[in-house]
DNA sequence: TGGAATCATGCAACAGAAGTGCATTTATTG
DNA sequence: CAATAAATGCACTTCTGTTGCATGATTCCA
């Protein structure tokens, strides 16, 4: 496993214990994770640390807002080099309406669209919805 | 312009004084509105009763809800014959980062996605964000 | 036509998420 | 060690979405 306190000052983040534990915890999780998934996982802590070590982590590109469509903000890690705010980069996510979970597929990109005249497409947002591989029994 | 009283008659909605005004609201916007939208709109009339409003011609397939990634639903009117539920039915919409206003696109279907082994998708949701036509100056 | 039943509306209240301000604690640096 | 800066914790607010219940309006049928 990475070395997370390096890693974080690497990215310009002071690793405190509070901020290890939430990296370490998003690195282990599959699925993104609500503030809520995070608050009760650590229960002594403050929901506004969270809230704000959450936000440091988006602001240095370790973690990326993933919407869903539950209407709760997710986070999940960014992939080595990953450049959310790049349209090259933006990957799909997937919503399994069986366990609730959603997924990076970061493999799959989403796929160019020609609008209309006038239109210039600036950030995209693709979420499939449906019954994911666990729950699939594949 | 559709005899709305008739039309929602058809749909198995009472046309009320409510109701048409709503309707005829959506009818006239170009944009995807909020419910706070509607509710400014109409000073007089109770949140409760619009949102209620709102379900029930959601269910009877009249308007559809939108999630452009604001954190807040946009409702707009579904097209003539609009099958919302249908993955062939789903297009896609835009949210313009400099009006902040969310339309739909109808005629640009989501595209096919070829999903890893295992993943089912019964949904989808696909919102670009930039700048729109309007704005754009073209 | 006169209720009875059904549907629509309005008011109050609540839950959950997101966000802000401020005081306090912890860490860094000269 | 003192001064500064950063991180944390608490209280509170706002906004959206939602439900329960009482009242008002409409429909329907004997």
């Amino acid at each position: 496993m990475i070395q997370a306190d390096k890693f974080m000052e690497e990215k310009g983040v002071r690793p405190t214990a509070m901020r290890l534990l939430v990296f370490r915890f998003l690195a282990e999780s599959k699925a993104a994770k609500t503030l809520s998934d995070i608050e009760n996982t650590f229960a002594k802590a403050d929901r506004t640390t969270l809230y704000r070590t959450l936000k440091t982590f988006e602001d240095k590109a370790i973690v990326h807002q993933i919407d869903d469509g539950t209407g709760i903000t997710k986070y999940a890690l960014c992939e080595e080099g990953c450049n959310c705010e790049l349209e090259q980069d933006l990957h799909l996510h997937f919503h399994c309406n069986n366990c609730k979970e959603t997924v990076c597929l970061t493999e799959h990109k989403i796929p160019y669209i020609n609008l209309p005249d006038g239109y210039v497409a600036e950030d995209a947002n693709l979420v499939l919805k449906g019954i994911c591989d666990k729950c699939s029994g594949q």
